[in-house]
RNA sequence: CGCGGGGUAGAGCAGUCUGGUAGCUCGUCGGGCUCAUAACCCGGAGGUCGGGAGGUUCAAAUCCCCCCCCCGCAA
């Protein structure tokens, strides 16, 4: 079978990589174009194109694949089917049609819930207890077409979006071939997503990751988790932001939501929420580097009392 | 040339404006106290102050010049 690989993060390269070491022929990768990236703005080329160069496999990069050189190429390939996982780009119904078989997506989230392009992400920061990947065959809408295979799993405690991200990526890429190897056989028949129970979650924006102390101690150590590693969590003090990676919900503790609490020199800086508090293990302050809250303290202490925030 | 912050003991910082050979908190090592401890007391080790056998000076972490690295914002 010949397949055309549309994905562009890290999270498609299990999947990626699972098609080649399962002896599908990979005709392509299609990725989105590199990128700069970072302060020196390096035009860096996305995970996915690194595996493919790697494996000799052929890169095809538009900006906007829809455009007549990216569907023609496409059809150069004459694939028999297509795949997307965090593709990035929106397939036009032209491009849908190329492959006979059709266009199958991995998607991360247990659709019909968590549709859109950052399911993992939002899934945390509404406090979820399960996780999961999805395969479906994609259609004009986003995320909307027919589910083919799920894959379930919990949530741990702890757990961050990076984290959740590498795991699901995995399942993602174990899903795509039992997806893909049922499909071949004709024993999978694919289920429409009930509408009822759909919900969609748009890109993130940095105002996400704003730490508001009125709130519950548990959603705010959600919300730091959601946003790894990005934009990642902050709150302000003069100066500027303060980043936020890593917490612990105390539910215990309890005062004034924003003010730092008394902590032992191991603990972090603690600070009391609408309800709790919340230990912050590790952040950065404007201009400094990312550390452990504890060391920070260490050498710039915040006093008891002060209020942050706002 | 996008804007800005920073590089001082193992960690985190102060000292730089107002030059005079280095300090704080923690850790670490040794000793003491204690039923005990992340507590407390005493003592010790540990730093060419990012680099340039650069400039100024009697004297540079501190002032001037060049380079390297890290970080925030913006993209």
């Amino acid at each position: 079978m010949r397949v055309v690989f549309m994905g562009t993060p890290e999270f498609a390269v299990p999947s990626f990589k699972a098609l080649l070491e399962k002896g599908y022929e990979v005709a392509a990768l299609v990725t989105q174009p590199d990128r700069p990236v970072g302060r020196k703005q390096t035009l860096t080329p996305p995970p996915t194109k690194l595996l493919a160069l790697e494996r000799n496999v052929p890169v095809l990069q538009f900006e906007k694949l829809r455009v007549r050189a990216g569907r023609e190429a496409l059809e150069a390939l004459k694939p028999d089917l297509m795949v997307t996982a965090a593709f990035g780009q929106i397939l036009s119904q032209r491009i849908l049609d190329i492959p006979p078989m059709g266009v199958v997506n991995v998607h991360a989230s247990l659709l019909p819930k968590y549709r859109g392009p950052a399911p993992i992400n939002w899934c945390l920061l509404n406090g979820e207890k399960k996780a999961g990947v999805t395969t479906m065959f994609t259609e004009r809408g986003v995320d909307t077409g027919p589910m083919l295979l799920k894959a379930e799993t919990d949530i741990l405690p702890d757990e961050d979006a990076a984290q959740l991200t590498e795991r699901l990526s995995h399942m993602g890429a174990e899903l795509l071939l039992q997806t893909l190897s049922a499909l071949e056989k004709g024993t999978l028949k694919a289920v429409p997503q009930n509408e009822e129970d759909a919900s969609y979650y748009p890109m993130l924006t940095r105002e996400l990751g704003h730490l508001d102390f009125h709130e519950n101690c548990v959603r705010l150590h959600d919300r730091v988790r959601a946003l790894q590693p990005w934009p990642g969590a902050y709150f302000e003090r003069e100066g500027g932001a303060v980043k936020v990676f890593r917490t612990r919900a105390l539910p215990e503790k309890s005062g004034t939501p924003g003010q730092v609490l008394p902590s032992g020199p191991k603990d972090g800086l603690v600070i009391a929420c609408g309800r709790g508090a919340l230990e912050v293990l590790e952040m950065q302050v404007p201009g400094g580097k990312r550390m452990r809250a504890a060391d920070y303290l260490r050498g710039k202490p915040i006093l008891p009392g002060t209020l942050l925030g706002g």
